[in-house]
This record gives C-alpha cells, sequence and structure tokens, in this order.
DNA sequence: ATTTAGCACTCGCAGATGATGAGTGCTAGC
DNA sequence: GCTAGCACTCATCATCTGCGAGTGCTAAAT
C-alpha cells in the first residue's frame, strides 16, 4: 500500500495516542498534539480516506477512529521498520545458559525483557540442538546407583541413576560411551538419529538408559519460563476478568501456547489476533526466533493488548536478536575444535 | 458464645447458601431451602438476634444477611470441627519427596490440593530440617571441578564446585566431611550451629565450600510452590481486576507471603482478613502447618474469598495433616538408627 | 486543488425520575 | 414461642433528557 507521507503520521499518530489513552482518537487530539499545521477538518478527511482504505474504523458515527488490524499490520511492517534496536546487552546471558540453569536463566530473562516491555513475556530455548558433548562420565554412588554425567560446552546435565555395576564396568563404559556421544547434541542421542554399529550393541542397555536420562532431563529442566502475567491486570483490555482468564488458560497450556508462538519463521513476527471468537481476541503477540543453522533453538514472545508499545517491543527484541545472532556467529571457546562433526 | 442448636442451623445455612450464590441471604431463601418447619418471620427474629451478637450485618435495609467475620470465626471454630477429615491418600506422596525433586513434588501436591479445594494453593516444605545426612561425597570431573555430593535419607544433593585437588585428598576430604556431617540435618549444616574442633581446622576451607554449597542448593531447589491462582478468576470477588492485582502481587512477593502464612502453630488455622486496608481484603486463608518436633518444616495453604468452602478446604488439609504426622511418626527405614544424634 | 470554517447531525454518556420488588422490622393474634 | 400481615426501606432497572464530543458535508478562502 502506497500512501502518502501524511497519511503514514496521521496512521501512525492515531496508534500512538490510541496507546496512551486506550480511547478512540479524535481529530481535534490528533490537530492538537500531533498535526498542528493542519486543521482538524484537514485531519478529518484525511481520517475518512484512511478509513475506506480499511486502515481505521469508528465503532459509531460520533465516536473518535480506532486502528484496524490491517491498520496496525501496516503501521508494524511498513513505517516501523526505520527504528532502531534498542540496547539490551544484559539480556544476552540467555545465550550463555548453561544446561544447568536454563530454566533460571530464562526466567530472569524473560523477567528483564517483561520489565522493559511492561507486557507479558514468554521465552523458550533448547539447548539441546546446541549443545556438543564433550563426555559422559559414570559415578559409583553406592551398591545400586550411579551417578550419569554427561558434560557438554554448555555446561552438564547429571543424575542418579538405577543400575548394579563395579567401578570397572562403569570406566570402561563412560570411555566407550563417550566416544559414541562426544560431538553430537544431545538432540540427537535423544532421538537416536545416527548409526548404531554393531560395537555398540554391547553396552545397548547402558546406551538405552543414558538415552532415557537425557531425555528426562529435557523435561525436567521445564525450558520455558512466562513472567509478567501480572503486567496484563494494568491495561483497561483485561478489566474484564473473562478475558484474562482465557489468556490465563493460554498461558497454562503448554500446547496452546505452542501453536501460537509456532512462527513462520521470520526473524520477528507479529501476529495481531482480531477473530471475534479466539480466545485471545484483541491480543497482539510479537515473538523473536533465534536460530542456529535451520533449527529454531530459542524464542521470545512479547504478549500483550493488541494496542501495544509496538516501538518499544520490536525495538527491544530486535535490539536482543542482534546481539545473540552475534554471539552466535562468534565460534565458542569450547566447543570451535568439536564442531565439525555433525 | 453459647448458641442455641437452631442459631447454629440459621447461622451455618446463612453461610452455605452464601457461599453458593455469593449474595446475601434472605429469610425466605433460608426458609426454603434449610428449615422448612418454620416460618419466614421466625427465622428473621433469629437472624435479627445472631445480628446483634455481631455474626451478622446485612448492608442495607432490604437486603439479606451476610456473616462477618466473627461469624465466619465461630462457624469455622465451633460448628465445623465435628467434620470428618477427607481420604487424601494419594497426597501424602509430598514427605516422600526426596530433596532432588522436591520442587515437582511441591508443585503437583500443591496443584491436586487446587483442584480438590479449587482455590490457590500455596505450598511450602522445607526437607532442610528434616534430612537427615548419612554420607559425603567428592568426585573429580575434570582438572578444576569436583562434584559435591550429600546424601541424606531423603535424597542426594549435588553440585560441581570449583576446586583443584588430587584424588586422595578428595577421598580423606569426603571420609572427614562424613564422619563430621553424618547424622546432621542440612539444616544444622547451613548454620554450622554446632561445635568445631580443632581436628576440623584443617579441612575449613573444604568445609566452607562445602557449607556455601548447601546453602546455595537450598535456594536453587525453590521450595515454595503455589498453583491455581487461575482458580480465584471463578469467584466473582475477584471479578474487580485491582483485587485480583493485590492478590496477585502477594503471590509473587515471597516476603508478604511468608508474614500472611506465620502461622501461631495451631495445626489448622484460618485467617479471615476483613481489615478494610489489607491487599487481601475480604480474603481468607487457611494454613495447615506440619511438625517435626517443634519445627515448622512444611505449610499448606488456601487462599480464597471470605465466603470459602472451609467445610471442604479444612476437610482436606485435616486429612493431609492426619496421614503426614502418621508418616512422620512412623521410623522411618533409612534414619531409624541414626535419629539420636540431635 | 487544497485547506479550512461553520454548522447540522449522530450518538454515547451521565444524571434524573419513577416503578418494581425483594427483604426487613414490627405488631398483633394464634 | 411462632407466624401472618403489613408498612417501610432501598437497590435495581428501564426510561427519558440534555449535554457534548465528534463527525461529515458544504461552501468559501487560499
Amino acid at each position: 500500500m502506497n500512501l502518502s507521507e501524511r497519511k503514514k503520521k496521521i496512521l501512525s499518530a492515531v496508534i500512538d495516542e490510541n496507546f496512551l489513552t486506550a480511547e478512540p482518537v479524535s481529530s481535534k487530539q490528533l490537530q492538537e498534539n500531533y498535526l498542528k499545521d493542519f486543521s482538524s477538518a484537514t485531519i478529518r478527511n484525511e481520517l475518512a480516506t484512511l478509513e475506506e482504505l480499511g486502515l481505521l474504523y469508528h465503532p459509531h458515527t460520533s465516536s473518535g477512529r480506532l486502528p484496524t488490524k490491517d491498520g496496525i499490520k501496516l503501521y508494524v511492517d511498513e513505517i516501523l521498520p526505520s527504528i532502531k534496536s534498542a540496547s539490551v546487552e544484559d539480556l544476552t546471558k540467555m545465550f550463555d545458559a548453561k544446561l544447568d540453569n536454563v530454566s533460571s536463566v530464562l526466567k530472569t530473562t524473560a523477567k528483564a525483557i517483561s520489565e522493559a516491555t511492561n507486557y507479558t513475556t514468554i521465552m523458550s530455548l533448547s539447548l539441546y540442538d546446541f549443545a556438543i558433548i564433550e563426555k559422559v562420565g559414570l559415578v559409583g554412588i553406592d551398591e545400586n546407583s550411579v551417578l550419569a554425567i554427561v558434560s557438554t560446552d554448555r555446561g552438564t546435565i547429571k543424575d542418579l541413576i538405577t543400575l548394579e555395576a563395579n567401578e570397572e564396568e562403569l570406566e570402561s563404559s563412560s570411555k566407550i560411551l563417550t566416544d559414541i556421544f562426544r560431538g553430537k547434541t544431545l538432540r540427537q542421542i535423544e532421538n537416536s538419529d545416527f548409526l548404531i554399529t554393531s560395537e555398540i550393541e554391547k553396552y545397548k542397555y547402558m546406551f538405552e538408559l543414558m538415552v532415557e536420562m537425557i531425555a528426562s532431563q529435557e523435561k525436567k529442566n521445564n525450558q520455558i519460563a512466562i513472567e509478567g502475567k501480572n503486567k496484563l491486570l494494568e491495561y483497561p483490555e483485561f478489566a474484564d476478568s473473562s478475558k484474562l482468564r482465557s489468556a490465563f488458560e493460554i498461558f497454562e497450556e503448554p500446547s496452546s501456547l505452542e501453536s501460537l508462538l509456532d512462527s513462520t519463521g521470520q526473524n520477528i513476527e507479529t501476529i495481531i489476533e482480531t477473530d471475534e471468537n479466539s480466545p485471545v481476541k484483541d491480543c497482539a503477540i510479537v515473538t523473536a526466533s533465534y536460530k542456529v543453522g535451520d533449527k529454531t533453538i530459542g524464542k521470545a514472545s512479547v504478549f500483550g493488548p493488541v494496542r501495544m508499545d509496538y516501538k518499544n517491543v520490536i525495538s527491544i527484541l530486535k535490539g536482543l536478536s542482534s546481539e545473540i545472532s552475534h554471539k552466535l556467529n562468534q565460534p565458542n571457546k569450547n566447543n570451535s575444535s568439536k564442531k565439525g562433526d555433525d
């Protein structure tokens, strides 16, 4: 769509003003706060045109204008892109996360974004596609329990497993398993998506125990964090408790979250839900995805009312995004020598 | 307070009916649903008496009655005690919790109680006052990290610590530390509330590392679980989003929670907050405490509107309570021989 | 051709009014 | 001690009204 500069300015002004007041915006308001050089009548004419284009609407004859879904889309996609990304140095520690504290790092990062944007923030991160195994260790604890340790370039996962074995057995198993696992990602082990040679057959039981342990640890390290749910309470859009309820119910249900955040793979994507029947009607979600190769290993999503401060949200997610891709493209100190394996 | 049976019956009826409708209760309602043998006029007389006693009130002349704080207190303390405790066999797994999954057990238990009562449930549990140390192990992982393992009768805590040491040193340290720690609770170690003999001086550094590790692990195993926050949304009392907000803010703030749940030590205690200025005005909290000796090691609190189904809540918490004290008084298979130490 | 002043028109909103009915308190009789 | 009956109170709801914010349109000005 090709809008005149003035029309763009007016559309932005409507969205910005509506963000501040949460009310329909009148031509007079626009004139006084954004376009002092024109009369309200002129602005009214422009507003009428923007309405014909489907970018604005007004709920009743004598009320001000509100942006439609299309209007916001256009604003986000064509008017905002020029904004700079925010500086977010202190947020990128997320990608220095170690496997044994992913959830706490996710939590603090999500909390930070939530504080910065003032919206609910949902983060997910799977180091399982990212961490490269370096070594497998098996240590006898007592008669029938063994501590299994898998160390990666991203930290260590460990768990007690039930197994009777003497020290020599453990030692040789450690060696063999290290040989098999080294250089692979945890995900590959979990899926066992590589050839099992006859050599491994002997250690099949051990091997399966380890796969199981790795899989169970992934579930345990609950790799999704939702912070700032209470932020929603600040917005009049959620004053109605049934709206709040449906939003909170979505947060509870990991599966519905998954589908909601299932981005098409764009770097930053904005979803605006105005479907009358959607549980998150009148909500907007801005999602940034972080990838290594073609695998999405992390996502940061900001959830709020359609009347959202997109400028701020996108600039923060953008900043995080650029910092992170910078990080990901730096060879990692610990695993640079082994990275070629997969 | 000595009430006639009929007055008790009427007070109960008011509270029960108000629980169902969330509205003031009229004499006619009571007559139809609870006291068919009397006319509404008789009931009105009784209601007036109960009002004089400060157990009921009515917001305006032509409205039905509502219980006051005192009325509910009396109901809970003097009328309800005859109710049986619910069977809750499947909830007591909480006290079979192992240190390394306290938080997940707390979570599921809190969730179960929340589902059973339909209110928000807050649980806390500290095995640190409860678990008796059996053994300390130090295992070298690589050049400068050591896996410290403290096994207790309630599971194992473990963490990587940074330390350079050869195998012999680790072995002898393990032995000495085991001698010092064995039979003590984790809390005692954390507080170091026992005599440090000159013998220990040599291992002071190791000792301090272990104390630190134990303390940090306690923080890590976030030992408080709040489940069913969304339940509040179902109650008209929380339709007003500012009320909801203050409740949710309390849930966020662990310190304010602490003070709120700081029970006087009764087995089951009901707090009804009607103070005009309290952030949790018109909320009720029923807390059950679980003790070993004089230490409270766990608490289960149910949070909801003053108009709460006390009967159900208390019977569930009571059931949990009795199951647990039964459990706690059974000598534990693993630590019966060492329990005399403190 | 674009902008603007002016004005009629629309419609939500807030306050006033009145009818309704639920519920009580009281009194008198059973 | 219980209850029928009735006057009284007061919240609630629907209806109405005036107000004012805001628009759309037209005609004049730039």
